[in-house]
DNA sequence: TCCTATGTTGGACAGGTGTCCAGTCAGGTG
DNA sequence: CACCTGACTGGACACCTGTCCAACATAGGA
C-alpha cells in the first residue's frame, strides 16, 4: 500500500478523491456516503479508491484532518488565558460550523479500529493538545490542558450526536472555559 | 413494532437476546459482532431479533443502558462535593472497567442515527446529568454539571478509542474533578 | 375440540463493505 | 522504437446489514 511518498500522479488521484469525498459528503451526509460513489465522482475505480484509503472511515477521518490542519490556530496574544482559549474554541467550532458534514463524518469515523484511522486519531488528538497548551501559554498545566481537551471532545461528541448544534457549541464552550479557568486563573 | 408492552413470551425472547448479545460481545467485541450471530446464540431467527432491536447499534446501546441503570449511583453523603463527585466517576468507570466490551460497544453504537438509538442516547445523557447534579448537591450549578458531563463524555470517548485504558480513566478523572471543582469550591 | 390471534420462522432481497487479481494502458528508459 | 514498470481497471468474491412476507406453531377463547 503506497500510503507514503506519493508521486505526482498518485497525489492528483488522492486529491480528486478527497474533493469528491467533500462534495459527496455535503450532498448526502456521512452515513449515506459510499466509497464507490466517491470513486465514481472522482472518475476513478473503487479499487483505486481503496488503494489510497483503507476504509470509508479512513477517508472521512482524512477529510477532517485536512480541514483541521489547513486552519492555522489563531495567534491571539491577549493578556487573559480565558480570552485566548476562547479564541481557540471559537476557531474550532467555527470550523465545524462551516463544514458540519465533515465534522459529523469525523465523529463516527474516528471511532473505527482501522489502523489508518487510529493514526489520524492520534494526530488530531495531539493537535488539540498542542493548541490548547499554546493558548494557555504561561498558565498551562498538564491538568488544565487535559480537562480542556476532554471537555472539548465531549462537546464535539454531543454536537456530533445532534444534541446541540455546532452554532450553540461556541457559546456553550465559552461558559465551559470560564468555569474551568474562572477561579483558577 | 411492539417495543412497548411486551408480554411474557416476548420479554423472555428479549432477555435471551440481551444475554446472547452480552456473551457474544465478550467473545468477539463490538465490531465483529453480528446480529445474526446473536440471534443464533439466543436460539432465535434473525428476523425475530430485528423485531425487538431495530439495528445492531440499538442492541449494543440497550446493553449499555441496562448496565448503567442496574448500577444504582453511590449514595455518598460526604461533606465535600469533590469527594462525592469522585465517588460517582469511580462508580461509572468501574462499571466500564468491569464490562469493557459493553462500554466499547456503546461507544460507537450511540453515534448511530437510528431513532431507537437516539432515544437511548437521550436517556443515558439524562442519567449522567441527574447523577452529577445529585453528587454536586448544594454546590450544583448548571455550568458545573455541564462541564463535568462534557469532560466525562470526553473521557469515555478517549477510553473507547483506546487512547487510555478504563483503569487509568478512574485516576485521570480524579484529577479532572479536582481541577474543575478545586478552586471553585 | 376447533379456531384464531400472535410470536416466530426461513429465505429472498437490495445494497453496502473491503479484498483480490488478472488485465489494460501510458510514460520514461534502454 | 520497443519495452517494462507501475497506476489503474473491472468485475467477482464473501460477508454484512436491514427489510419483507408468506407460512408455521402454539397459546387461550369459543
Amino acid at each position: 500500500m503506497p500510503r507514503r511518498e506519493l508521486n505526482e500522479r498518485q497525489a492528483a488521484t488522492v486529491q480528486r478523491l478527497l474533493e469528491a469525498g467533500l462534495a459527496q459528503l455535503a450532498e448526502v451526509g456521512p452515513e449515506a456516503l459510499t466509497v464507490r460513489q466517491v470513486a465514481e465522482r472522482a472518475g476513478v475505480s473503487p479499487a483505486t479508491a481503496y488503494t489510497y484509503f483503507s476504509s470509508k472511515n479512513h477517508l472521512l477521518a482524512e477529510l477532517f484532518h485536512r480541514a483541521l490542519v489547513e486552519q492555522s490556530p489563531p495567534a491571539s496574544d491577549d493578556a487573559s488565558a480565558t480570552v485566548r482559549v476562547r479564541a481557540l474554541t471559537r476557531a474550532l467550532t467555527d470550523l465545524c460550523e462551516r463544514n458540519p458534514h465533515v465534522a459529523a463524518g469525523a465523529n463516527f469515523a474516528l471511532l473505527g479500529s482501522d489502523p489508518d484511522v487510529q493514526r489520524l486519531r492520534l494526530r488530531i488528538g495531539g493537535e488539540f493538545v498542542a493548541r490548547f497548551d499554546a493558548a494557555l501559554g504561561e498558565s498551562s498545566t498538564p491538568e488544565l490542558v487535559d480537562v480542556l481537551v476532554l471537555a472539548f471532545s465531549g462537546a464535539l461528541l454531543q454536537a456530533g450526536m445532534g444534541l446541540i448544534t455546532y452554532a450553540e457549541l461556541g457559546d456553550r464552550l465559552d461558559t465551559v472555559v470560564a468555569t474551568i479557568l474562572g477561579a483558577d486563573r
